[in-house]
DNA sequence: GGGATTCCTTAAAGTATCTTAAGAAAGAAT
DNA sequence: ATTCTTTCTTAAGATACTTTAAGGAATCCC
């Protein structure tokens, strides 16, 4: 099970054995059915998330109450809700699984522990913090240049993965557009 | 003028020092003109940038040869091409100067070797990354929630640094409308 | 298997934003 | 000072996208 874990790591950077070990001994293993929310808006979030299996999104509540949808982690991604966990302040967004899942968590004051001690760990979560805004400014530049219905084609091109398992009003709240338009897209070409 | 990216230091990290003065004498000063380049499109970045004085924009040019400025920076701000940076390919971006412009610059090569030896430098760049994760997120819940009026009375409340040194159009070309809608915006209220 | 949710589609009317084109204002260059 | 270039404004027509409202298709549940 942590196996899948160690061997994502590996890919990134070349920890011992023992270092490796005492990061997954401080993971705990969690598993919840669909629907569920791994966290709320307002509450702080004291983890970071590493996916094995399932789906997940992130999102808020606009003012008219309806979900907005700002990312998604599929199989082998980690996640959180990185401002309320590095200030330790109320979360804007929740976290709400969409398959049943099967996470592992790590808590802030674990890893903030781990990380004097291993700095092979610094490294690591350097590596993910930056693929993380590559994959952020992908995403802005995307929405900048591209009108909804390119930015339809080009996920479902790049991410078909996503578009046979997340539900079409998610999708239309990701790409930013009512559920009414994405079917209108969808049904116009 | 190393001393104001010492201080910036100190805000995040405990550094020695000598481990300082390590990774300081590993940076050039630079003093450029406004409107000169820093990279440009497809070039590969090789280094990492750290602006003591001016302001300096990153973007890049759409189908129709517009510029699409998908990031400031001002004083104390890091920049570079993140994704063409980590990867070594070319880059999607420019960046170019709008004032006249004095900035710290090292490269990857330097870089990379410094955080086998200190690793402070890992945790720093590991919060900087962090910190551009967040300012990302929010810069694209701004865009998914609010109409352009909202955004630019945002901007123009959060960061009125800019709306006085900034010209409109990369104002416009910011908050991703025209230059006509913006000016029709800040004379419509 | 039937009723209740939840999700997806259709269509009409309305709105935000863009395009084009032209002129005004401001800055830079000679 | 005058010209040239860059930036900002105005306005009319076009279009991408939303809103509302309703019906149809799936899925969940007892």
């Amino acid at each position: 099970m942590k196996q899948q874990l160690k061997k994502y790591i590996h890919r990134y950077v070349d920890f011992s054995d023992a270092e490796l070990d005492a990061f997954i001994a401080k993971m705990e293993l969690i598993k919840l059915e669909k629907k569920k929310f791994i966290l709320e808006e307002g509450e702080i979030c004291h983890h970071q998330y590493f996916l094995l299996e399932g789906l997940v999104h992130t999102f808020y509540l606009d003012q008219d109450g309806n979900e907005r949808t700002s990312s998604f982690a599929l199989e082998n991604w980690w996640f959180t809700s990185l401002e309320s966990y590095i200030k330790q302040s109320p979360s804007f967004y929740s976290i709400q699984t969409i398959e049943p899942c099967v996470f592992l968590k790590i808590a802030k004051t674990d890893l903030d522990a781990l990380f004097d001690t291993i700095p092979n760990l610094e490294k690591f979560f350097r590596l993910m913090a930056q693929n993380m805004v590559i994959a952020l400014q992908r995403r802005t530049d995307i929405y900048q240049k591209m009108i909804s219905k390119e930015r339809y084609e080009y996920f479902r091109r790049n991410f078909p993965e996503f578009f046979q398992r997340v539900p079409q009003y998610l999708i239309a709240s990701y790409l930013e557009i009512t559920p009414e338009y994405l079917s209108s897209l969808r049904n116009s070409k």
